[in-house]
DNA sequence: TTGTAAGCGTTATCAT
DNA sequence: ATGATAACGCTTACAA
């Protein structure tokens, strides 16, 4: 007797039972995977209406599969921060767009370990992990998603061993920008970095902080402008932005003395905090100094300059990393990729002042 | 004999037999819901690092409770677009934020129904969804959210019944935005509104026009602006972007003598592309032609102008969403919360030019 | 403190 | 074309 009052949830074996079939019958209707005479299709699909059955329990279907049709997108540091960086929402369109196939979901995910009851890459159910920029405390969602066993391409970073990862000539394209700066004829150089580590600590770079450098994209950047001045003086940015930029430019700019005539930022945001810092100082671009970034986004609040720059492939980059996936989740291998950027002269750059 | 070779994944009760101990034993270690020996606990952790087990299965622990610790947030159209309007990532934000005393990781969803094998509402493994934008398609999203019994939260939509909804004062806030704007002696007065449908369409709004109009934002904002100026000239960008006020602010400022003495934007994006669109024409801002937008972010490509806007609490209303949903999981009763705008007083308005 | 056992709601295999 | 049945791997009363 007891019909229970409060509304149980329909499971498909009710409406199985409903429309006088068996429950695999019925499974097969939504599924769709064989063969179901109209006339039981029909009876079903009444019967799960009557019922308010919305289809299979994703949670039940997911443990019988084995997938849960999820991958994890691991950022560093929160969203803001992430998306805050212009190639970010490129990228993950990318990721979103070679995942089309797979029609998996994206699932944004933090790289804080700490996290107490985060949701992390032990406790959420995902069929593969994207990491991107892997450095500090991403390695750590490496080591998990590997004793995990889930399939994982990183973008950005070295992921050792037979890992695929979607990678940029970093250190080329950065080397081909200072040496657009050197043909102009500057001796007297500066470059901005990247953050040297997951902690964000502006200034001046010597040898003692060198070596406490743990980000790869950082590390490549700079390598490249150094191949080209090996002695540039290199200042720190706390992040990749238009303010950090500024505060950079400001300061390699303050000294009228050891004023650089060209600086290279490494990021477009940066050099366009630069511009700034340039024109709040009088200073005018290119003719005083030349100013130019890395990842030929487009900038708003540069006036009318066009940044020299060079472009990466920043969409490319994410659906690679997403098609690797796809791939790895029907079970052929995987490759790693390696993408080059286009070096763009732009009007923010000029020979050196007289 | 047969010894699987091929390395089947260990699973808790391998763990348990390994150890010497009965699977709910194990489990609880892992779990941490009850009290355990130290020596059982250490010989069960020894077990599953000798067999590689890494800790429950999250598909299967996620059927067994009924929750999979993940929250979707269905955002209107491809990702790209819905992160390129700026208030987006805060609000992004602050739903993680909110959502943080539960644990939950956030799902990006699109609200396009048809696209064939994406992951969507119905087939998606969540425990809750917000909907952001609630218009035309969503609507859909909202219904199957609805029917599967999902606890939803909708952000800037109208949801009816008794779904808890996060809004906005959009007509208020216009309305005083546009009496700023009374207030220093514009009569001549254009607005140029975010999309009517979903379908950017742009260029004059006129009657017939404004019956299709189905997103509530633009409604309300436009309402707004309508209190104070009820024959407004009215212009509909094709989306919120810098370009999109760029077209608009080159039509309405092109003739010169039709030309308004301000213009009030929807949006800060699209005041920006105004503003851009009057340098461009020679004019200046506020001497010649006054400009306001709304939403309050920083727009950078304005120069040294500082915006006359409306600011609205972007990380709150996500962070309030994410709450509400807490709540929701945790069988509370959710409420709908209503946040303003602050007006902000810049320097892009002004008297009219005599 | 530890063990027993009953599901959670599907899907896939194999018969019929 | 349809049906019976065995997993999928875990959690949680409840019993010991």
């Amino acid at each position: 007797m007891a019909d229970s009052s409060a509304a149980r949830r329909a499971t498909i074996s009710d409406v199985a039972r409903e429309a006088g079939v068996s429950i695999s019958t019925a499974s097969v209707v939504f599924s769709g995977k064989a063969k179901v005479s109209e006339a039981t299709r029909a009876r079903v699909i009444a019967a799960a209406e009557e019922l308010g059955y919305t289809g299979p329990d994703p949670m039940a279907a997911s443990l019988r599969r084995g997938r849960s049709g999820i991958v994890a997108v691991v950022l560093e540091g929160p969203l803001r921060a992430a998306f805050l960086d212009p190639v970010t929402i490129p990228m993950m369109d990318g990721i979103t767009d070679g995942l089309a196939s797979l029609g998996a979901g994206v699932l944004l995910l933090r790289d804080s370990a700490e996290d107490g009851d985060a949701p992390n890459l032990t406790t959420a159910p995902v069929d593969a992990v994207v990491l991107i920029g892997c450095s500090g405390r991403t390695r750590d969602a490496l080591e998990i998603v590997r004793t995990r066993g889930l399939p994982v391409v990183v973008i950005e970073g070295d992921a050792g061993d037979g890992i695929p990862q979607i990678s940029l000539d970093n250190r080329d394209a950065s080397a081909a920008v200072a040496a657009h700066v050197r043909d102009l004829g500057h001796e007297r150089v500066a470059t901005i970095t990247l953050p040297l580590t997951g902690e964000a600590e502006r200034g001046d770079v010597d040898d003692a902080r060198l070596s406490t450098m743990t980000v790869d994209v950082t590390r490549d950047r700079l390598a490249g402008v150094r191949d080209v001045f090996p002695n540039v003086h290199a200042w720190s940015a706390g992040g990749s932005s238009i303010d950090e930029g500024l505060i950079a430019g400001r300061d390699l700019l303050a000294d009228e003395d050891r004023r650089p005539t060209a600086i290279i930022a490494q990021s477009d945001l940066l050099a366009a905090g630069v511009i700034r810092a340039a024109e709040e100082l009088g200073l005018r671009v290119p003719e005083d100094v030349s100013v130019c970034g890395f990842d030929g986004i487009r900038v708003d609040g540069i006036g009318d300059h066009v940044l020299t720059t060079t472009v990466q492939p920043a969409v490319e980059k994410g659906r690679a990393a997403g098609e690797q996936i796809a791939r790895m989740l029907r079970g052929e291998p995987a490759d790693s990729l390696h993408f080059t950027c286009r070096f763009r002269a732009g009007t923010t750059t000029a020979a050196p002042p007289a």
